[in-house]
DNA sequence: AATCGCCGTGAAAACGTTTTCTTACGGTCA
DNA sequence: TGACCGTAAGAAAACGTTTTCACGGCGATT
């Protein structure tokens, strides 16, 4: 009565409502038949019911994402690209935003369980999903951070490597004393850190590594707090890119004009090129990184058994700027 | 066997399945019984199925956000205000993003009938939805964008005003030729419009209203057109954040330094703070339109026969530079 | 003290599909 | 020409939950 089901399409159309389901399943059908349902089915406005067919065929041709950061760029490219990855093969995203909670991130994985996602894309906070991911009823792929010793299937960038690409060229640049700031909340941070202190420990620099929480105001304090050191760093480094633009405003609040160090961080986004005279950052291959876990889950799903790998992907250096010093 | 389901905790319970139902829904059952389930449920790992569930009791708890660009942070930050509305009323979101394509917006509305969703907030993409909305099944609450005829719940800036402000500001900095750029695409790239044509009448301005396609590059040509005109603006106003970035990196490709333009534009990105000692704008109050949005929603699944309302909120004049002109 | 209503429980129906399972129909091969 | 096999359609079961229905027990009202 309220809504119109299968029933009333095969009513319409004079046929049973097998006939119906397998016409819209796009199986072996009379013609006559499939052309008398299609008119049927305009006919009466059908709409399937998805939770109904869900329920029924076990597959729910959805997979899960979840994102530490929403507001973060480089988690709404990935969306895009894990978005446009599903789409092209007919399957549904649900988006979730953690907000670097490991809390919402345990009711969001439950939540998956119980939406019966065919698998999840995630980029975890801590090390604890990792306990998780293994007794967890459904496949998941780690993209941009992956605890240390978990055996999971893992799409990362070098950040050890790409860190090491930025203390190299600001020290080909002259600059001497090198400091860092890393989010103390991520995997990543902890290894674009690793990386950092490798570099600087190799060409003999002073490191000055800096774990930042995530927050409102915390990047600008460390940076306040590096300013007034005795001999205050050439040279800063942003771990991501949201830092790196409270970076840039602390230097400005702290009126560091041309004499204030130079700045160098993570991800290519859209307003990195225009302001301080355009920064030098690593850029992310944020494309391949959502369409290589994609493509790892439904390998994952087709052979449930085969070993699990990591996928590290390099990032590319973009040099900026006259040499990569503020203007 | 498979899959344990609530049959399986009411084995392990000693209860009937309704028992274990009405207990994981919170209703009265009696404490001993409410405590057997519990242990039950924590014993057996059990995890609710979804589609079941809303296969059943015809209430999703989900509603539709469709938006129009993702990449926007306009939009990211609505979706973040919506998703915390209704996780406040435990409700969950489904995200979709058209990219300004009106088939994309036509089959995502089609899916949120299929979800069945309780209801939708969509961002449209131009006039068509609003005939679409009439024979939808689902209650609908348009924000950023409302066609011109339409009976619609809708909420939205008040654009005229907010361009407006704009051009009065420009004008009292003693900038004269003021140019503007404005999206082709959606509706509110035309009230902006609107606004700025019927503010330089009124003191008498040359007007210059160019409207921008949607796509990469189209922002930078129509700049360089601007550029190349025998008496160039001296002040540029750009329809939204993104079109904002792209008539700065097209002036900074035109090497238009001290003596370029003016620009002002709309919302308030972070990046704005920074760039061309920081750019005057219009910011939108993101989070209230997110929670109207999702309020106005609710009224209507509470009284579907209401008249329908609008909404407009007003947005924030943030004067930015020494004069809003270009460092 | 007997009855009326209320509350909480279990059995069973229902939600709208898909998927067996069964059956009928032709066509092909021996 | 008869048996056999593949194909396609219809009947009915199944998916896992919520909700109605009927019933029994208990406290309150008369």
């Amino acid at each position: 009565m309220g809504t119109i089901g299968i029933r009333d399409v095969a009513k319409a159309a004079g046929v049973s409502p097998a006939t119906v389901s397998r016409t819209l399943a796009g199986r072996a059908v009379d013609p006559a038949m499939r052309a008398a349902v299609e008119a049927a089915v305009r006919e009466t406005g059908y709409r399937p019911n998805l939770a109904a067919r869900r329920l029924r065929s076990r597959d729910t041709g959805t997979i899960g994402l979840i994102v530490a950061d929403i507001r973060n760029p480089f988690f709404t490219a990935i969306a895009r690209a894990v978005e446009e990855a599903a789409y092209a093969r007919g399957l549904r995203v649900i988006l979730c935003n953690t907000d670097e909670d490991p809390a919402r991130e345990t009711l969001y994985l439950r939540l998956m369980e119980e939406e019966r996602v065919t698998g999840v894309i995630l980029a975890p906070t801590r090390e604890t999903p990792a306990v998780r991911a293994a007794d967890l009823a459904v496949p998941v792929v780690l993209i941009d951070r992956s605890p240390p010793g978990g055996d999971h299937d893992a799409v990362l960038l070098d950040n050890r490597a790409a860190s090491t690409m930025l203390v190299d060229h600001l020290h080909a640049q002259g600059y001497t004393r090198i400091a860092g700031l890393f989010g103390a909340t991520s995997m990543t941070g902890h290894e674009r850190r690793a990386g950092y202190l490798a570099a600087t420990a190799r060409l003999g620099l002073a490191a000055d590594a800096r774990a930042v929480p995530h927050g409102p105001g915390e990047t600008e304090a460390v940076v306040a707090a590096l300013l007034a050191r005795a001999d205050p760093p050439d040279a800063l480094i942003a771990s991501n890119g949201v830092m790196l633009l409270s970076v840039i405003r602390a230097l400005n609040a702290a009126g560091a004009g041309q004499a204030g160090p130079a700045i160098a961080g993570f991800d290519n986004e859209p307003w990195t090129e225009v302001v301080c005279g355009g920064v030098t950052l690593i850029e992310q291959p944020v494309e391949q990184i959502g369409g290589e876990a994609m493509a790892m889950l439904l390998d994952r799903l087709h052979q449930p058994d085969a070993s699990r790998r990591t996928v590290m992907l390099g990032g590319r250096l973009i040099v900026r700027g006259s040499t990569a010093r503020r203007e």
